[in-house]
DNA sequence: AGTACTATTGTTATTTTTCACAATAAGGAC
DNA sequence: GTCCTTATTGTGAAAAATAACAATAGTACT
């Protein structure tokens, strides 16, 4: 059968003692479907269509888990809330703090910068789908030629 | 007289139409002091012993308007809780997953990768304290000695 | 000092997120 | 399949964070 990665993954925590439930498999499902942020409501009401009575507790406290387990990635998008992601593949964010605009950054550009912390401070660094902000450049202009 | 510096910016801040409230001021001299991350609610608590009837309400509303003016700095620092900080120095943190151990990664460290990243997507970018995480030393070591 | 304008505050209500605890059900052993 | 252990769920309540709106008070101007 050609079960999702991640859906592998879970499975396999059940050798250390945690268990594969319909609430967490369906959670999971969602993010993987979907490949984009997902707040916890959004999450709570598209897995709800599998599991009838679905808790926001339960799903509050899953993605804390599957994020500890590294399933699922936190990301911290400027608007203040958390959203959630599949952790399928590696990458982080720059957003505008004027227009919102964002681009995706792909982890091989932060490789260097890991490397050069992990040999210097010792530390194993996890690939942690950072924000970055800043201003694009149509603001950026907008700025500039608003000026004179 | 010395006022501190972030005070200086928000006095600046009255060419915009901000005003420059008891509240504001004590919520800054508060970031100031302490030198530290603090949550809002011990922000409120702290501010709250120079301004009687502080509201909660109010210091969120301008924690977000400092952070936004960027005299405090937001940190995820992996409890989930976001916590704010004197914008004073320009650092960022690394944390250790397993056991929370922290260390303060100053902004040097990331120059090259915020030019790299300003090269190539033409934003600019703003230094906006950044949270890696990962495995410390002493961490990793118990993990491998498990192992056998 | 007094006035006018409006950014900011406190109040109240709502939403989002976390907690504690008893009831449930996943997974291993037989 | 049945039994046992305990991780996980739902429930009910608390805490943290946000929103709407009328009352207040900073600031510029006279
Ligand atoms: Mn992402
Ligand atoms: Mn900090
Ligand atoms: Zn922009
Ligand atoms: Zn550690």
């Amino acid at each position: 059968m050609s079960e999702p990665a991640s859906i592998q993954h879970l499975l396999a925590l059940r050798a250390q003692g945690f268990r594969m439930t319909p609430q967490r498999v369906a959670i999971l499902r969602v993010l993987d479907e979907c490949g984009c942020h997902l707040s916890p409501s959004e999450i709570h009401q598209r897995a709800g269509e599998m599991i009838p009575n679905l808790t926001e507790t339960t799903v509050y406290r899953n993605l804390d888990f599957l994020a500890q387990q590294g399933l699922v990635l936190i990301a911290h998008v400027g608007s203040g809330r958390i959203v959630y992601e599949s952790a399928a593949h590696h990458h982080h964010h720059l957003y505008c703090r004027h227009c919102g605009f964002s681009v995706d950054i792909n982890h091989e550009e932060l490789a260097p910068l890991y490397k050069h912390i992990q040999d210097k401070t010792g530390f194993i660094l996890d690939t942690s789908h950072v924000t970055f902000f800043g201003v694009c450049p149509q603001c950026a202009n907008k700025e500039n030629t608003k000026e004179n």
